[in-house]
DNA sequence: AAATCAATGTGGACACTGACCACATTGTAA
DNA sequence: TTACAATGTGGTCAGTGTCCACATTGATTT
């Protein structure tokens, strides 16, 4: 049973699935403390009962991201049946995450480097970043990717797939639909494993 | 002989200036018309007369970046005599400049939506990445990289040197020297062209 | 040389924000 | 029932972005 502590009932929850829609609707500037409190409707001094401060309430909303991206990233794992291609469709899932929620991804790497001290925040994202080096390997395991080498051939995989998200969420590339851009992105993430 | 208009003596040169100095010691957040105004000596209201907004000095910032991203990438080529050390060298230099200059890097790619429509912003951006076109041209057509492709390569390229440069400021790699990161970094370069 | 005018800088104001304070309310426990 | 700690409220303060009317100044026109 989920526990209804006092007044409303649970606040903490309430204030960060507001925050997270505030940013997936306005952006990330216009996230404000007293707007999010305005949303669960209640006092702007009721939200620091559970965040010190607005970047703790943002390391929570970056946290809270990590895990759904991580949880992504294993859904499409899991329709895959080997190694090399679970790995290939978590990065696409990546992407498309970014692509999808982009002031949440934006929030999630760029939040202020003092909250990147939050420890819920810390965990969350180095299970995401696990996700990964246990796909690639599992691909060495497998003989689908040379063996040896496995960190900073995490860190080569990882580096291109965010830096496509990047550029897609900023705007950057030449593409004209959504769909032209994940086309690249999956010819980008066969050449980086092919050439290997 | 340069303009020096009116009261200050280009005022818009030291806003722009002091803003660099600003995000650069502080960091974005800290980033502030008054506090910009203030170390320039002059009124809160004054930078209005130069920028339509906040987001306009910022745009000009950024562009600032780019050019001086353009500059350092460039050069860092022409220190090599083949085409593909060029493309290599301008590569590391792209990672460089954004571990030297984190936050004015962070604004050159984040800055808000708005602000990219400012057509100096688009002039100098699209220079920084052309010069990474031409450098991948040229190894082409001497012979140093499959030919073909050329925009798909050269996006990349980019996307891989990005997401170095982009994971490198968040602190995400697990390298505990600048030194470190950047051997990776000549090793992923390495490894992006030797695979094709 | 004098008068005019647009470009530039100033001070005041307003709504808004993050953060603190003291105080009120409420669920829990003694 | 009473005490208490957790939770929520209203008040306040400094700081911010942006607008306004006004002052100053360099250039332009007569």
């Amino acid at each position: 049973m989920p526990r209804r502590p006092y007044h409303h009932g649970n606040l903490r929850r309430a204030l960060l699935q507001g925050a997270v829609r505030v940013i997936a609707e306005a952006g990330p500037a216009a996230f404000t403390l007293r707007e999010v409190a305005r949303r669960a409707g209640v006092s702007h001094n009721a939200p620091y009962r559970h965040f010190r401060d607005k970047d703790a309430l943002l390391a929570a909303v970056a946290a809270q991201g990590f895990r759904e991206l991580t949880l992504a990233m294993r859904e499409a794992g899991d329709r895959q049946s080997n190694a090399l291609d679970k790995l290939k469709q978590s990065g696409m899932a990546y992407v498309v995450f970014a692509v999808r929620r982009p002031e949440h991804f934006t929030v999630m790497f760029d939040a202020p480097v003092i909250a990147c001290k939050d420890p819920e925040y810390v965990q969350a994202s180095q299970e995401a970043f696990n996700t990964l080096v246990n796909y690639i390997r599992n691909s060495q395991e497998e003989g689908q990717l040379p063996s040896g080498n496995t960190m900073e051939r995490a860190l080569y995989a990882w580096s291109l797939v965010h830096g496509i998200a990047k550029l897609a969420v900023a705007g950057r590339f030449p593409f004209r639909t959504k769909a032209a851009m994940l086309k690249f992105a999956k010819f980008a993430i066969d050449e980086s494993v092919s050439g290997a």
